[in-house]
DNA sequence: ACTGGCCATGGAAGAATCTTCCGAAAATAA
DNA sequence: TTATTTTCGGAAGATTCTTCCATGGCCAGT
């Protein structure tokens, strides 16, 4: 299962990357094989995992989530238990775009969508804090998107 | 040019952002409307900015980027000269996922995937601290992934 | 070098899909 | 109500998808 991949099927992921919507006939032509083989490569490439999904990306702003807010987060102890338990109920709050675990000051960062400001303190008070077992958070609002979430280099 | 989305269009971006592979045939049946009128819609979504592009989630250890890094940085100076010799520098550099800039302890936030830890103090080394106006960086190796770049909801 | 097995490839063709046109229905305004 | 505008779905030609099959390349073992 542990299949290679060559020049062709490294430019297809490129390609449906940057433009997953293409089609299998401009995608053919685009890296040199017949619509039969780039076929059956791209249908490859989402059989074996290398493609997890296609996604269309939605305008955050025109959809009423302009507002970006990264959080750190420390919790009351360093338990698996403690751990479990909170990653268990973040992956419930649908705001959360990302929550890593990381090492260094905070045990969690999270990068965190809403409307505004002010939906963002409701937020923070009603849901962040209330996380089980978060002893402190520190906010870091975003005042500028210089990139986000570009496209993968490989 | 400021348009509305009514329930139907909701319903396509979010069906969209999850499969964005979907057919128009198939996309028109989930939403309830004829083909024609969805290709129509669908149109808009993407012609007047909703929908900015579609991409394929490509899987970053299947690549050999399975390492992720968040790095906070400090700039000398808070001059406006500062920060946009900085951003036009870090555009640049393709293993940048995010760059924001925040209000806080930090400057900028940074989303980095690279392959390895070692790869990643080579990385920073050479080209992070290099670039114009760094005061300090501070590093978060991410060791567990709990959720990375989830749909937006909306 | 020859043979046989194993894949990957491209052509072809029926099935499915896209894309546009047009008249009808619905919404809006006067 | 009437006129105007907008949105809708059916229809159909053009395009595309998806699969089947025969061909050609590659490699291992004679």
């Amino acid at each position: 299962m542990a299949s290679r991949l060559d020049r062709i099927d490294l430019k297809m992921l490129r390609l449906l990357q940057n433009s997953g919507r293409l089609s299998n006939a401009e995608l053919a032509e685009m890296v040199g094989v017949s619509a039969a083989t780039c076929h059956r490569r791209t249908q490859r490439l989402f059989d074996e995992g290398f493609i997890t999904g296609v996604r269309a990306l939605v305008a955050p702003r025109r959809v009423g989530k302009g507002a970006l807010v990264m959080v750190g987060v420390v919790l009351d102890r360093s338990t698996p238990e403690s751990f479990a338990s909170f990653e268990t109920a973040i992956a419930r709050l649908k705001f959360v775009l990302d929550c890593h675990l990381v090492a260094g000051d905070f045990d969690y960062f999270l990068k965190i969508r809403v409307g505004d400001m002010e939906d963002f303190n409701r937020i923070h008070g009603e849901q962040l804090i209330a996380l089980p077992g978060v002893r402190q958070t520190r906010t870091f609002f975003v005042m500028k998107e210089v990139v986000d979430n570009a496209p993968l280099e490989f």
